[in-house]
DNA sequence: TAGATTGTTAATCGATTAACAATC
DNA sequence: TAGATTGTTAATCGATTAACAATC
């Protein structure tokens, strides 16, 4: 449930940047490919209510959401790892949108740390813990190779985040205290490499044909 | 299910390169923070045997997955979108490691086309059909913003790709018979706030106090 | 009012876990 | 042999869905 979280958010989102005021479970369900059940079911568990016959209201929705994931204040997070991926996650302009700060950038090579991405400097891993209790930063984001991941993100618990962002190709331990999420790239490659055989690996060989199964 | 499979795979593959050639299920749960019963169970699945009282060979098991997850092969694939994600992921070598082959990097935007990412140069639109179909392009892999997103999604699967790995902040609806797996990256961020909050707001305010709960 | 839509209860479904006989 | 570990069945658990009375 806390899954859809988020795209129930989205969507609403973009409903009342399209001037939308009333939205249905029917229609919800529709658009994120849910049943109106599981909608209803999920909107029951916070803290707001619909109306009989009008559905939800887009505004108290989209508050009511943005209170619980964070997105009514600014977060602060920090990047360990100044590769293609953590440069890039650095300068996305939808991260700055979504309410998110980038306090840091970090590199354990000295030969990166001093440059610039963006309007920031890469630095080095030793100042991890004053830029996170200086700033009070909450998310380490994890986007260095995979057989670092696990001493990055001790790293970062200790300098006292309060969860992380896993971007890195292996799986992270952490004590229960504190969260990690998975952004499973290279995971869900295969995931859709396994989906698409087992849909049917013949389909589409012929690519362009695509009817006549 | 199916989403542990590529866990499996990516643990084994690095018991391999340490030279293990056996695991338990026992074993393999505690590094993965499953049950044993949730590995055996899986694993019962598979085209392939574990043993009593030694465990899974990791090469058997290895060679199982790989196939399962086509990483038996080469798989090819389109990035659509040159922004800082898609560059990241045209360079990121950890795909070439994995066995993908990055086939082409396309962008809507002329300022852009022409540019190289590495050895690829960007493509416009227009050039997208005929790569996917001359070079039998398996994925297609969507890095635009969340606007653009669905019309992309479209553009490819006319193209003729059998599936789609979604890097956009916004959900894609698809044919049945193409596959899409969501890489969710801002919802992630928003799942771990409320994973934050859930956990107890006010822990580690003062950071760096670990224990006095 | 009549009808659409919620909130909630109960039923279903699937996934996880426990347990244990089989076996190496 | 004794003991560890698999494969599988049955039990549990949680999440999804169906159904429907309440209600605007």
């Amino acid at each position: 449930m806390v899954r859809r979280l988020p795209r129930y958010y989205a969507h609403v989102q973009s409903l009342r940047a399209g001037g939308i005021e009333w939205i249905s479970s029917k229609s919800l369900a529709e658009h994120l490919e849910l049943t109106s059940s599981t909608v209803r079911q999920d909107l029951s568990h916070l803290d707001f209510s619909g109306i009989s016959k009008r559905g939800y209201s887009t505004q108290v929705m989209e508050q009511t959401l943005a209170q619980l994931l964070g997105a009514d204040e600014e977060i602060r997070l920090v990047i360990v790892g100044a590769g293609n991926l953590g440069r890039a996650l650095a300068l996305h302009g939808e991260f700055t949108l979504g309410g998110f700060r980038i306090c840091g950038i970090f590199d354990s090579d000295p030969k990166v740390v001093g440059r610039k991405v963006g309007r920031l400097e890469i630095r080095a891993m030793d100042d991890l813990p004053s830029v996170v209790q200086g700033e009070r930063v909450q998310i380490g984001v994890i986007a260095v190779p995979a057989a670092s991941g696990q001493e990055v993100a001790d790293r970062l618990i200790l300098s006292g985040v309060l969860g992380l962002l896993n971007l890195a190709f292996t799986h992270i331990l952490s004590p229960k205290t504190v969260p990690v999420i998975d952004v499973r790239i290279l995971a869900s490659l295969r995931e859709l490499c396994y989906a698409i055989r087992a849909s049917g690996p013949l389909r589409g060989i012929a690519a362009g044909l695509r009817s006549p199964g």
